[in-house]
DNA sequence: AAGCAAAATTGATAAATATCAATAATTATT
DNA sequence: AATAATTATTGATATTTATCAATTTTGCTT
């Protein structure tokens, strides 16, 4: 009986989502053929720089966000395995519009766009596919446009730990590879005021706080701040 | 010699638009069967409703926004013919994330989603013209995200400025069926805020305000205190 | 385990924005 | 053209959030 490495495992894994997407073994093949590693803090892309890649996030966690001038930065999403990540740059000009920073040691499968293009000109599956990764992506920056233009700050918060939660993690424990900066730069808010709610949802006993680590204890409690506004 | 009406002119430019993104005789005939009137403010479509239909604007103006609990809507686009809305809910659950109002009179082509998705689905041009199209709201909502959430008033409603001329109206002349409570909306801010900082831009000789009518007069200098933040 | 660097926390203060109230201007309606 | 209704404007004030400075905690390296 053959063993598997844990990388065996997550190439098998990443095999059947891009199966369940539509591609054929030949498709799999090639857009899995150069896979790329980057380090904790490390630039996945660069937003401004020439777009070359569409990426396929196979082990590891990302965070994509939009840099103004003054280093302030707006993460607009976080990345799990397998997601697709530059689809906005498909087509349009040429560059990246956003930056996109690895949160650990994580593996990328860099895919140039001409053959991304091709590959969804040949196989309507996989391109009402990537069309419903799109409406997504859209519903997600909805909503936190929504959150962050029309909220205050305890229900921004909520609204990220919710997104953290359900969305990415899949736990009410959130990783402590997110930092406090990260749910700020998520938030639309400063570090310190993220620390200062945060503290107040455990005094309401909605989290509790283990070191970096943040765990959701009344997920309903969270969700009614977020609806105050 | 045969003289045309405004509408027949419409016409005509509506399916030379959906010629261009690769639809067939056959299929524009389809697209454009069902028409619809909207009066000046007029709910073309309301969030969280059932999404039966991809909208094709044929004339006048719409906005479409997110709306919250306390009834106050972020803008995130206006929209100008020819444009498709509702793309984001083409796949997903079934209702729409945003609403859609009438800026004034306006005609909308209704298709309904199944029909649209079918002839994406045997229309490999038409699918990625229809993909462009997402590449360009993602990077729209990435503006307008950069903008509402790391920046200050002054470089907001700047950054509003330059979208309603640039983006939509194409002229240095925003149309004053945008109000200012439209371009609050657009900002992230409150509409008293927004007159105020209109009236430092016209101090600064950056902008005409007529009545309800805003000219930028220096296109580079809303440009340099967009990028102050 | 000690020492260092990065991240988190706390309090005090400044700055930015929202809100409220009152008035003026504009547009729509009759 | 007169009136009503909506939208825009202005000033004063209250809230909210950011910033700054100092300290503590945590994670990492040796």
């Amino acid at each position: 009986m053959k063993t598997f490495s844990p990388d065996d495992e997550n190439n098998k894994k990443l095999v059947d989502f891009l199966k369940k997407l539509g591609l054929n073994s030949t498709e799999i093949k090639i857009v899995t053929s150069t896979e790329i590693e980057f380090k904790k803090g490390e630039n996945v892309c660069k937003q401004g720089s020439f777009a070359s890649y569409i990426m396929i996030l196979k082990e590891g966690w990302l965070k994509s966000y939009i840099e103004n001038i003054h280093f302030k930065n707006t993460i607009f999403k976080i990345t799990k395995p397998f997601s697709i990540i530059g689809l906005s740059c498909l087509y349009g000009d040429n560059h990246y519009h956003f930056g996109c920073q690895a949160l650990m040691p994580s593996k990328v499968c860099l895919v140039e766009r001409a053959v991304f293009d091709n590959i969804i000109k040949g196989n309507n599956k996989f391109a009402s596919e990537i069309i419903k990764m799109y409406s997504n992506s859209l519903q997600n920056l909805y909503d936190r446009l929504n959150s962050i233009s029309n909220k205050q700050s305890l229900s921004r918060v909520c609204d990220s730990l919710i997104y953290l939660s359900e969305k990415i993690f899949e736990s009410e424990t959130i990783s402590p590879i997110v930092t406090r900066r990260d749910i700020a730069e998520l938030s639309g808010l400063a570090t310190e005021n993220i620390v200062r709610v945060l503290a107040e949802l455990k005094t309401a006993n909605a989290i509790a706080i283990d070191k970096k680590e943040i765990t959701i204890l009344d997920m309903d409690m969270l969700k009614r701040f977020s609806c105050f506004g």
